[in-house]
DNA sequence: CATCGTTATGTACGCTTGTACACATGGGAT
DNA sequence: ATCCCATGTGTACAAGCGTACATAACGATG
């Protein structure tokens, strides 16, 4: 048989399932979708992964957790002085600007977490990740009003379809910064 | 045969419909269980409703109508004066307050909208008739970010796990008011 | 070399799903 | 009275699902 004893055969179930995800929503999401997708056979995706659920938290941490090194390898919000607001919102530009795959996938993430409770520490992990990231810049309370105004905004972008207006973006969340 | 020519049947359908998504979330909506909510054959739904979009647009559509009419009836956004950040957060704290089925509804609703795009149009027509109650009290740039900022905290809300704060609430939304 | 536990594989079972379809029924038009 | 057609009903089918499980192959350990 092919590729037997692969050590690295859990990692690349994961990252199959995230691009199932990302293709086919969560709902597309299976044992069997991520076998074919990571060409494994069945048995080795219930193997590692005994549930969906684990399956499901294992692939949206692996994202959010990259996500969250992009942005923090981009640096933009690392600065300790200019302006919040503007780099904030240019992040929030360059996300949604290209491929917005990593995006869709977040907020299913948010979806998802509102009926499986597996997934609310996931998602709370998102957001208290980049709260903590903006609290650098300002205060903590402050920082947790910027990331619900960034999310009430991605999902208006998203859903729609009005293209993102980075000025409108950089305006409001200086409002929200004292 | 029990209640046949029904005149409401296609209304008890998605009632049940509606009922079906409060309990078990939008993935637990199928022709079956609709039907056997409400109490009827499975034939009866797939022929009011060709496919289980349909069904979906016609039950979201209703809850979020009925959400917009009971807002609509408290009357607190609808005065001219006062404070408008208080007002929004009194409501917001009224709305998280009790039970939440609705809002979980609303807001599986809303990230629901990101995959299916029938549902687009239900969710977009949800925030902007919030926006337009709201742009009574002040301009509709200002409405539109309020209620983004109201979307994010209510997501906060409901996927941490952490208590409403309607004093917190109500400061961040007066930020947003300039 | 023998043994053992981990990893890998294929298959099978029971269940739910969407959808199609043939048939029944009765109200309204003629 | 008769016919038509919208409405109602039951059943069947193929597909996909999670899960369980018996078996096989290997690495390490003795």
């Amino acid at each position: 048989m092919a590729r037997r004893y692969d050590p690295e055969r859990r990692q690349r179930i994961i990252d199959a399932a995230i691009r199932v995800v990302g293709e086919k929503g969560l709902a597309g999401l299976s044992h069997r979708s991520a076998a074919a997708e990571a060409d494994v056979p069945l048995g080795s995706t219930t193997y590692h992964f005994k549930s969906l659920d684990e399956l499901m938290v294992a692939a949206l941490r692996q994202a959010s957790e990259g996500f969250a090194k992009a942005v923090a390898a981009h640096g933009a919000l690392d600065g300790s002085g200019g302006d919040l607001a503007a780099d904030l919102a240019r992040v929030l530009g360059e996300w949604l600007g290209g491929d917005r795959t990593g995006v869709e996938l977040e907020y299913e993430l948010y979806l998802a977490a509102l009926r499986r409770p597996a997934l609310r520490p996931v998602a709370a992990e998102w957001a208290d990740d980049l709260a903590a990231r903006l609290a650098h810049r300002t205060d903590p309370v402050t920082a947790r009003a910027l990331v619900a105004l960034t999310d009430g905004i991605c999902l208006q972008v998203l859903l729609t379809g009005v293209p993102y207006d980075e000025g409108y973006a950089r305006e409001m969340l200086a409002r929200v910064i004292p």
